[in-house]
DNA sequence: AAACGGATTGGCT
DNA sequence: GCCAATCCGTTTC
């Protein structure tokens, strides 16, 4: 069920991507479990690409946890107040991520509407990187950690989709990169009402 | 030591 | 739809 370290070793990026919707997201904080199925990823895809963080092979303090093994967390902090989750992918010193852009709550959601102030009911609880790292409890304290652990994990439930029903988009808010900018690297479920933007081409 | 800006969100128009 | 909030990491002086 848990995910193996293994799976996150796997050196294409955007394969992965769209491989982890579906998979189940988990935390556990101070005993208590929430998860949410990921339906919504962005692929940011080492030195080579300008939307990310390791651009041009750029080692610092911060992104340094992004040349490490697949299969650990790197959390930062946007705007100064949004932490947005990623999963280290690929071999070490190949600095691939995943950013969780969208979850849908499964495990918790009493937990999950009090971290966010809101019934489950309403799409805006977990849609978007913010908002799905906030229903989780996921802030700068997850940062580097090893998803095959017991803090947070992701699970295999089985839940599939086919082509036609993942939507494969440019990615959100990295216009700053340029042409990479335009690459098709989001990946989302079809009409899952917590995706977050779902119209944008 | 100080300035700059962002892988966003939520509230208001 | 538009824009302020908010602060850490990075860059620059």
């Amino acid at each position: 069920m848990k995910l193996p370290r293994s799976y996150y070793e796997n050196q294409n990026v955007l394969f992965l991507a769209q491989d982890l919707l579906g998979k189940v997201l988990f935390t556990e904080i101070d005993g208590r479990i929430t998860s949410g199925i990921i339906v919504e990823t962005e692929a940011y895809f080492g030195i080579q690409d300008k939307a990310s963080h390791a651009y041009g092979g750029r080692r610092t303090d911060r992104t340094e946890i992004l040349y490490s093994s697949g299969g650990i967390s790197y959390v930062y902090l946007c705007y100064g107040i949004h932490h947005l989750f990623n999963i280290v992918t690929s071999v070490k010193d190949e600095p691939h991520a995943v950013l969780i852009r969208a979850v849908e709550p499964s495990t918790g959601k009493d937990i999950m509407e009090f971290r966010r102030n809101m019934p489950a009911s309403k799409a805006a609880i977990s849609s978007g990187p913010g908002s799905a790292a906030k229903a989780l409890g996921i802030d700068r304290s997850f940062n580097k950690k090893d998803l095959t652990a017991h803090e947070i994990w992701i699970e295999d439930h089985g839940i599939l989709y086919t082509t036609d029903e993942i939507a494969v988009t440019t990615r959100i808010g990295v216009d700053y990169a340029q042409e990479d900018a335009l690459l098709p690297w989001r990946f989302f479920v079809k009409g899952n009402r917590y995706v977050s933007r779902p119209n944008k081409e």
